[in-house]
DNA sequence: CGTGTAAGGAATTCTGACACG
DNA sequence: CGTGTAAGGAATTCTGACACG
């Protein structure tokens, strides 16, 4: 709910590199390694989120201290498989305490 | 500090006809008639915020309700007066509140 | 590996203007 | 008044490729 601005992806390649500072060779080739997945217009053209943008923050600082952008990936993932690791289990522990009390808990 | 990204000019107008579903022209005309502030890029293209869309969410309404650009505009003054006047108040009664007793209110 | 560049085409954006009603 | 449109130019974006190291 909050945050949904974040998430949105309406930036196009040329606002990204404004900001970042990144050329757009260097910014689709980091697509290209899988580290940032913008959508497509209607007509094709990459759109980014503000979240894509600090991702790539991140991206620059890892590139500059000379990590390949392979483990960045591996990073990625491995950050990621954590987070559907506790939301699986906390899923399971919320419908746990759900079928044996019919406890709402906020989530 | 939150909301950070709802004001920020990143917004290409194709983008945003896309999503309002008004025309470029139409977008262009409510500028004209200053009822939306977009910035400029460098190369000069316009730059809208998410706010700015919400913005031509409402207008979008009152046009469609008959009301002139002009009448949208005196109605936006009007808000935007009241709320300078509640800040200058508020202002003033924090600053009294602070000069006698040296309480930090929050903001 | 990560990035620069030249290439050519397609789509975008801009401004000022004429049109309708 | 609010919007459509044709006009011409300038800037954007895209892809696939060659280059360097």
């Amino acid at each position: 709910m909050s945050e949904s601005y974040k998430h949105k992806k309406v930036i196009t390649i040329g606002t990204v590199s404004e900001i970042t500072g990144l050329t757009e060779r260097q910014i689709r080739y980091y697509e290209e390694r899988k580290l940032i997945f913008p959508e497509r217009s209607q007509r094709g053209t990459r759109k980014y989120s503000f979240h894509d943008i600090e991702q790539l923050m991140e991206i620059i600082e890892k590139i500059e201290e000379g990590v390949q952008t392979f483990e960045i990936r591996q990073e990625m993932l491995k950050k990621e498989k954590k987070r559907d690791e506790r939301k699986i289990r906390d899923d399971m522990i919320r419908g746990q305490l759900n079928a044996r009390f019919g406890i709402q808990q906020s989530p």
